[in-house]
RNA sequence: GGUGAGGUGGGUGAGUGGCUGAAACCACCGGUUUGCUAAACCGGCGUACUCUUAACGGGGUACCGCGGGUUCGAAUCCCGCCCUCACCGCCA
């Protein structure tokens, strides 16, 4: 959630800033509403330590009086404290609440976005910053099959079984296809530690407070699985874990940036998904992802950015997938981001650009809520910046490698595999 | 799941109702000393909120796992929950 002294001290600039989002003139009237319940919420609390410090200032005379046998005076006190109790409860009752009033305001306040950040509706007007301008896959004597045939053909995955055993959305890897879904993970880690990156392998499930601080409740709640005999959550994504390893945590300067990486499987019940969008791999409730997080100097963090974005480019070019880079415009950037990269890549036979990999800065949108700071020596702690990318997300990268290596009687696999599947065709 | 012990500041650890925001030691920072290092000595050393100040700073409040309660007053007493450790049960 946003600070609030910067949306005091700040509030033109993000307000001008949050109008890219094409945010409702109700949710920028919210910000103004937020303030003044802040400037009562100050009132109170004045009010309240200014009561609190006179009932414990006279505690403290009611034992001297005590220990020095005036009892009277003691009681005199005593009835004192006891006519504020009532207003004491009544002021600390409202405070209380007027703090989780104020909160629940600011979740639903997303991140400022970055200057750079376009104003815009949706995904047509994301800003390309990186086009392909190579050529795309073409095929000559044969038609080129969608993944779900290849697939099917070769036996790499099942879906009926996957549904049998589950439901729609839950794929089954086997053979082959099971072989390059691990070598990928594998890929993607090992390129994850060579960039200096900590692998980890968190918890898949989750507590409310996690799922909290990450953000993913209250936004996402209707996204995730949730486990309610033991109040649990199926991570959506390792960031959720991964992060919150580092919540109410003080780093010292010389540990930023903080780099970690994560596979974990990620379970979203894509509620309200229907269509192409969802055949195959396109989208999926249970899909591979290896995870890569920095928790960055706040000096540092558009640097950083940088620097991951350059990692997800290295990785689809060893993997040879034509891919272009969008920068989301305000109206398509996720309600934590101040800034994001969306990487698609080119399913050649579906003739479809896939998102497989979304690269982000937060600022201290989710640190704040995470209360994570960094400590520089002398002055006090301040709110680290958190990024994440998908390095990256599997069901997708697989579609994509199956549909645009094949040649008509296999499918060659990525030079930079070989070693990880112990095989270079499928046929 | 059962029984027992325990959760105090960066760490170890004292503290069973007021003089304890919290001893002591270690770590850390500053200083004295020193050719350098070390040792010794002196000083400092939590966070959040709030008021005040141009600022340095100063005042107040809250926080001893979390949430309630008793009391004029709670780290300390009571209740609930969470976690850790040990033993038992179950188990990949």
């Amino acid at each position: 959630m946003l600070e609030m002294n910067i949306l005091r001290s700040d509030q033109d600039r993000i307000k001008t800033a949050l109008k890219k989002r094409n945010l409702t003139p109700e949710t920028l009237a919210q910000i103004d509403e937020i303030i003044a319940l802040d400037d009562s919420r100050k009132a109170t609390q004045t009010r309240l330590d200014k009561l609190l410090a006179e009932a414990n200032q006279k505690s403290r005379e009611i034992g001297q009086l005590f220990r020095q046998g005036e009892t009277e005076k003691a009681n005199v006190l005593r009835n004192e404290v006891n006519d504020h109790k009532g207003e004491i409860k009544d002021l600390e009752d409202n405070l209380k609440q007027v703090k989780e009033s104020l909160s629940q305001m600011l979740f639903e306040i997303p991140n400022v976005p970055h200057e750079l950040v376009v104003q815009g509706k949706g995904e047509e007007e994301n800003v390309v910053v990186r086009d392909w301008n190579g050529d795309l896959p073409s095929f000559s004597g044969f038609s080129p099959l969608p993944h779900w045939d290849l697939a099917d053909k070769y036996q790499l995955i099942d879906f009926g079984l996957g549904a049998k055993i589950t439901g729609s959305g839950f794929p089954l890897f086997r053979g082959k296809g099971a072989r390059l879904e691990r070598a990928l993970i594998n890929f993607f880690l090992a390129e994850a530690e060579k960039a200096g990156y900590e692998e980890i392998i968190p918890p898949l499930l989750v507590n409310p407070d996690t799922a909290r601080a990450t953000g993913q409740l209250p936004d996402k709640e209707g996204q995730m699985y949730y486990v309610e005999k033991d109040d649990l959550y199926l991570i959506p994504t390792a960031e959720v874990p991964v992060t919150n390893m580092l919540r109410d945590e003080t780093v010292s300067l010389e540990e930023l940036p903080v780099k970690l990486t994560g596979y974990t499987p990620c379970f979203r019940r894509e509620a309200g998904s229907y269509g192409s969008d969802v055949k195959g791999l396109n989208r999926v409730h249970q899909f591979d992802k290896v995870e890569i997080v920095q928790v960055a100097h706040p000096d540092h963090s558009y640097q950083i950015l940088d620097e991951m974005v350059a990692h997800v480019e290295s990785l689809l070019d060893k993997l040879e997938l034509p891919f272009r880079i969008l920068r989301l415009c305000g109206g398509d950037l996720g309600f934590t981001s101040a800034m994001t990269y969306d990487f698609e890549v080119f399913s050649a036979a579906q003739e479809k650009w896939l998102e497989v990999s979304s690269v982000s800065n937060f600022e201290t949108y989710q640190s704040n809520r995470l209360n994570l700071k960094y400590r520089d020596g002398k002055s006090k702690p301040a709110l680290v910046h958190t990024l994440n990318g998908s390095a990256l997300a599997l069901a997708r990268i697989m579609a994509a490698i199956l549909e645009n290596n094949q040649d008509g009687s296999g499918i060659n696999i990525p030079w930079a595999l070989h070693s990880y599947t112990g095989f270079e065709r499928i046929d």
